[in-house]
DNA sequence: AATAGCTTTGA
DNA sequence: CAAAGCTAT
């Protein structure tokens, strides 16, 4: 990988950055001359509603990107020089990279292409078909870890298989670390290899990256995360002053507690060693807020790693008998799945939720895990729905920390917690929201009644709707679609023929005496 | 990273 | 009688 190359091309994908990049790094050590290329996957995008804000986000990145590559290869030119001639900068395709890429690379004349890994199963394809392009060509694809810092073989049990369950994973993750895989990988000092762009390639002059409109696509409105590497560094410094209280705050959806930085990780505009290492740092120094954040970027590798060993979660439980869970199915189901997706449950935290993630693109993490778990242990329904709407609507969507967290609440999944994780969603809302400050936000309709009765209305003395505006349940918000109790009961039911033998019956028969709520 | 139901403690 | 603690699922 380290022999002298004449030129190469790096591959951007979800790494939409100009520092501490693997690939790039890689490529100018190998290269003299160095051309950058970003793919607007049409095999990806053609699916995407119209008005998509990651779409809309990626391309904000990448004109900063490309303005960033400018900036690194030629340092001295003066900002109007960047329209004025050849210079280097990010070449952006729109179509299939199967083509493309092989396409470019040809026209380049390059001896090899650099990527970062991505363990999508459909990425993994991708780059096997485009590999073998290559390959035709005589190009060789090089491609290195980036986006997790340990993946695949990297962190393995003492016989050397990989982790199922977390909490050792963690363990031996925190063990493996050491500053080595937290340098970043130095771009700045090779930067002169990076090429000035031929007028065949991109037409001097022209934009180099295509409006929304080019590339098929509405205005989705504000996007509420600052795109590319100055948006990541904006909230990562807000972040590094809160990142001590982090273990306190980052269950209430009320105050700010999370670090934001979830999109950003997903599209790689911030460097996950940076993190790490930023993280494992205040972690030495004491940080109890730090050492549960870095907890999560743990998360964050373990699902990657479960995804790369064990593809077969896209689309199917971890645990594969509880494919033999028999969902809810019929029009109650279908109206209790738009309820869900439309936050009509008459669960406030619930809707309030699913509100936020319609309109924002982001959930707060708690709130993942409860609405989640509303869907499945509440409403019954095929947590892939679940998996799949929160697919379509969340910004920071990665497939293999979406789909481990929906298999967490399903309990699917690869940790060993057994199937009776039910949250309450009454609970819930009142251990994380006691104030009903999340609540009001995304629930104005309810934000009138006292505290107490916010949780579940329905519970409330007719006194306080009354005095609220005249709250009246079923006109103003949806009397609750279930009753929590007894969707408790069901999916002890349901979720007893994953149980060895299957004893018909068996569960569910004990009868959950109704529980009345003392006023 | 949870809850229900029961038991114990405390005001 | 309510909060806090314990434990099986």
């Amino acid at each position: 990988m380290s022999e002298h190359l004449e030129s190469a091309l790096v591959w951007f994908r979800r790494d939409l950055r100009s520092h501490d990049h693997a690939a790039l790094f890689h490529a100018l050590k190998a290269a003299r001359k160095v051309w950058c290329v970003f793919v607007f996957d049409d095999t990806i995008l053609a699916p995407l509603p119209r008005a998509d804000r990651r779409v809309a986000f990626i391309r904000e990145s990448l004109v900063e990107l490309d303005a960033a590559l400018a900036e690194l290869a030629a340092p001295a030119l003066p900002a109007h020089a960047a329209t004025s001639g050849q210079h280097a900068g990010l070449i952006v395709r729109h179509g299939n990279p199967v083509q493309l890429i092989p396409a470019l690379a040809a026209q380049l004349g390059v001896q090899a292409v650099y990527a970062n890994h991505d363990d999508e199963p459909d990425a993994q394809a991708r780059d096997a078909r485009v590999r073998g392009k290559l390959s035709d060509l005589g190009v060789a694809l090089y491609t290195s870890k980036d986006h997790v810092v340990f993946e695949r073989n990297e962190v393995l049990t003492g016989n050397d298989s990989p982790y199922g369950v977390f909490t050792p994973y963690k363990n031996a993750w925190l063990k493996k670390l050491d500053p080595f895989y937290v340098k970043p990988y130095p771009i700045a000092p090779h930067a002169g290899r990076l090429a000035p762009i031929p007028p065949a390639v991109c037409p001097i002059g022209a934009p180099r990256v295509p409006t929304l409109g080019e590339i098929g696509f509405e205005d989705p409105g504000e996007l509420k995360v600052p795109p590319g590497m100055r948006g990541a560094q904006a909230l990562l410094d807000d972040f590094l002053s809160r990142i001590d209280r982090y273990d306190e705050t980052r269950d209430f959806p009320g105050i700010k507690g999370p670090s934001y930085l979830s999109t950003h990780l997903r599209f790689g505009t911030v460097s996950v060693r940076q993190l790490a290492g930023l993280a494992w740092e205040r972690m030495q120094a004491g940080s109890a807020g730090a050492q549960t954040w870095l907890a999560e970027l743990i998360w964050r590798d373990f699902y990657h790693q479960i995804l790369h060993h064990h593809p077969h979660v896209v689309g199917h439980a971890y645990k594969r008998e509880y494919d033999r869970i028999k969902w809810a199915h019929g029009a109650k189901a279908e109206a209790h799945f738009q309820a869900w997706c439309g936050g009509r449950t008459g669960y406030p935290l619930v809707d309030a939720a699913m509100r936020q993630l319609n309109q924002t693109g982001y959930m707060h993490n708690r709130l993942r895990m409860v609405t989640a778990s509303f869907l499945i242990k509440d409403l019954g329904i095929d947590w892939r729905r679940g998996e799949a709407y929160f697919a379509e609507k969340l910004l920071d969507f990665d497939l293999a920390a979406n789909n481990g967290g929906w298999q967490w609440a399903a309990s699917t999944g690869c940790d060993a917690q057994p199937y009776f994780r039910i949250f309450n969603p009454i609970s819930q809302s009142e251990k994380f929201d006691p104030q009903g400050r999340f609540i009001r936000r995304y629930v104005p309709e309810l934000a009138a009644l006292p505290d107490a009765a916010l949780h579940a209305p329905w519970l409330a003395r007719p006194a306080d709707l009354a005095a609220a505006q005249d709250v009246v349940l079923g006109r103003d918000y949806p009397e609750p679609i279930v009753q929590h109790d007894e969707a408790r009961a069901e999916t002890l039911a349901r979720y007893a023929v994953v149980k060895e033998g299957a004893e018909p019956g068996r569960a569910g028969a004990r009868k959950t005496p109704a529980r009345k709520r003392a006023k």
